[in-house]
DNA sequence: GGACCTTAAGTTGTTCAACAATCAATTTGA
DNA sequence: TCAAATTGATTGTTGAACAACTTAAGGTCC
């Protein structure tokens, strides 16, 4: 009589109720329905998410983790606000992350054709004018380049990183300015890897990184100067 | 009228019940109190901690992100069983962290005190033969390391991985060969910073993470067999 | 005798209701 | 006008209840 091991456990699809809700606020977060800094009422939204009170605490615990919201003793969650340090913050992790994952990438790993997928769907979602959807399909890019690794752990970490950098891509007007001159570069990343090309793709990813984080620090701080002054 | 801004938020220290009670059954864990893998049940577990079992709920979110607990859909959490596939994956991930940490450092960083400090609680820890102070001491010496980064996310996440590996730790038998090897490697390793040659420090440390990784793998192989046979 | 179904006990998942503790705002008082 | 006290609302925590599920035991049928 043999014992199942390890029951199967994928924290990504909703597992129970908690989990399950945390999907749905993720994603009303990271969309933008909330404004930064709003406070969450717990009653409320338990009623609008039509979950209990303590299913909802159970939701706002994970997505504080995530630091998608922030809690504050006897004061409620609240939505996290985007800072420049922040972002700084997320683009080191991820070139500290991505570069060397491509770096010493498997040009046949599994994770290679996610990535043409995500370029194809960004394609597509471009020429249908869904900015949103080519967001999705961008992260999911550069989530597969870290699935390259094989580490749980590193796969985890980066997509709580890309989670918070959404949130601040959605304080941002005109996102088409901040995807639509990369689209093309994840194609050329991508077949820099499949050609065996690593340390070509790596170094293109780097540069591909900072000019990216120099379009949205400026973004960003054409933002934080227009909210100061009025 | 200035309102402030953002009521300060650490999230190590305990604020409330529920984190003040993830810290001690977080010590608890990392301590070998528990058997890997043994369950923990709902009821028994909020009665010893004397907290309700909602709270322990929250607490067992908590330490199941942490990667501590593992969670079981409809069977309860239990204690994580580590894995030579864990560990291999916690030396990649500090690898990753803490060498390029050391090498761009500032030797006159805030962090570089601090790892003195844990350099000379190490020595005192192990000649009194405590060694538990001395993991602990040993751990707060790469903590260190990784906050010379002045990343929150990296020190957060090298944080919860560390807390992974001392649960491994806890596993093998003559901890004293783990880390006495060690200790004046940590003391190398400062000296080399502090006297600014960031480069010969990485490289040391680089090599240090590499013998550790050996010592700790072959002696959890060695468990895993004696498991497997008896 | 062994495999399969059924039942039963125990545990987890979720909700509800209550009360204490704390914070924000308003009112009161000098 | 400013400071202190009160009020109101929200969070923090607990306890109990019930449904859903897992596991183990017991019984039935071949």
């Amino acid at each position: 009589m043999t014992k199942a091991p390890i029951p199967p456990m994928n924290p990504m699809d909703p597992r129970g109720l908690a989990e399950e809700t945390a999907a749905r606020l993720r994603a009303d977060v990271i969309a933008g329905h909330f404004r930064p800094g709003q406070r969450l009422s717990e009653m409320r939204l338990a009623a609008d998410l039509s979950v209990s009170r303590n299913t909802l605490r159970e939701v706002f615990r994970l997505l504080t983790r995530e630091g998608l919201l922030v809690h504050a003793p006897n004061r409620g969650v609240s939505v996290a606000v985007p800072s420049m340090a922040g972002v700084l913050d997320i683009y080191r992790v991820r070139r500290l992350i991505e570069v060397p994952a491509l770096a010493q990438a498997w040009p046949r790993h599994a994770a290679v054709p996610r990535m043409a997928e995500a370029v194809t769907e960004a394609i597509a979602a471009q020429a249908a004018g869904d900015w949103r959807r080519v967001g999705s399909a961008n992260m999911a890019f550069h989530a597969a380049i870290v699935a390259l690794t094989d580490s749980p752990r590193l796969i985890a970490f980066f997509a709580q990183a890309v989670a918070e950098l959404r949130l601040a891509f959605g304080l941002l007007d005109s996102p088409e300015q901040l995807y639509a001159p990369f689209l093309h570069e994840n194609s050329i990343i991508l077949d820099l890897l499949t050609a065996g090309e690593t340390a070509e793709a790596a170094t293109r990813l780097a540069s591909y990184l900072d000019r990216s984080e120099r379009v949205v620090m400026t973004a960003f701080a054409r933002l934080e100067n227009g909210a100061l002054r009025g």
